[in-house]
DNA sequence: TTTCATACTTACCAAAATGTTAGTACTATA
DNA sequence: TATAGTACTAACATTTTGGTAAGTATGAAA
């Protein structure tokens, strides 16, 4: 029981990751954007329990990580649109991990309580 | 833009995966665990910064949501293990999926820091 | 007999995350 | 003229998370 080589200490990959993509709203609003595009207006209708300050929070730091881009039509009233990145996209098949892992989470669960 | 079906509200699969492995913790002890049962004292050792009340309190919640079973072998001086269950081996792929986004992302990172 | 190790529990505290509310500048619409 | 919509920002409050330090019971080793 020595396994020095998978000692958990600094820079790991799970870390990375999950730094990157922490917090309650990170992956709703990149799924969101996967097929389109969307303002502000239109991811705050799409999850609407959501705050205003914690939409615009989160979306500047997705730009921040490289994950989106905020594109400005410098129009009046104001028009911007948030778009996922080439490495924002890959994003995706971690999203579809996890919804496959829930999935057979809840089979487990219901095939447990029937027993 | 209608898309109801996409909205986010209730229990979605999203969801339901990042509620049960919130945490600074969980994926790191569940990746400890996964090649072998390990005792408390060992993953202390394997995840040295981690403080044993949080060590203990998340493995009890991991055992709660049953992903991981705790095996008490009635010695004296105290000794458990705890163990993945079949679902706990179940978020191996997702923790393959970080990982590799994880990879990605810093490689992309690099090639933008170069240009 | 003091110390160590085990697997915990408890009380308390600090920091981080998230939420609430109000305000900005501008225009279009009622 | 009042109201609403847009994309924000700022001050502040609350909630959640994580960390520290101490204590518990037991027996074995020094």
């Amino acid at each position: 029981m020595k396994s020095k080589a998978l000692k958990i200490t600094a820079r790991c990959p799970i870390r990375t990751t999950t730094d990157l993509l922490s917090g309650k709203w990170k992956l709703l609003i990149l799924f969101q954007l996967a097929p389109q595009s969307l303002r502000p207006s239109e991811l705050k209708r799409v999850i609407p329990d959501i705050s205003e300050k914690m939409l615009i929070q989160e979306l500047k730091t997705l730009c921040d990580s490289g994950m989106v881009i905020r594109k400005n039509f410098g129009e009046v009233p104001p028009r911007v649109e948030y778009e996922l990145t080439s490495i924002g996209r890959k994003i995706m098949p971690l999203i579809a991990e996890m919804r496959n892992f829930a999935i057979e989470y809840e089979n487990e669960i219901i095939s447990n309580t029937k027993s």
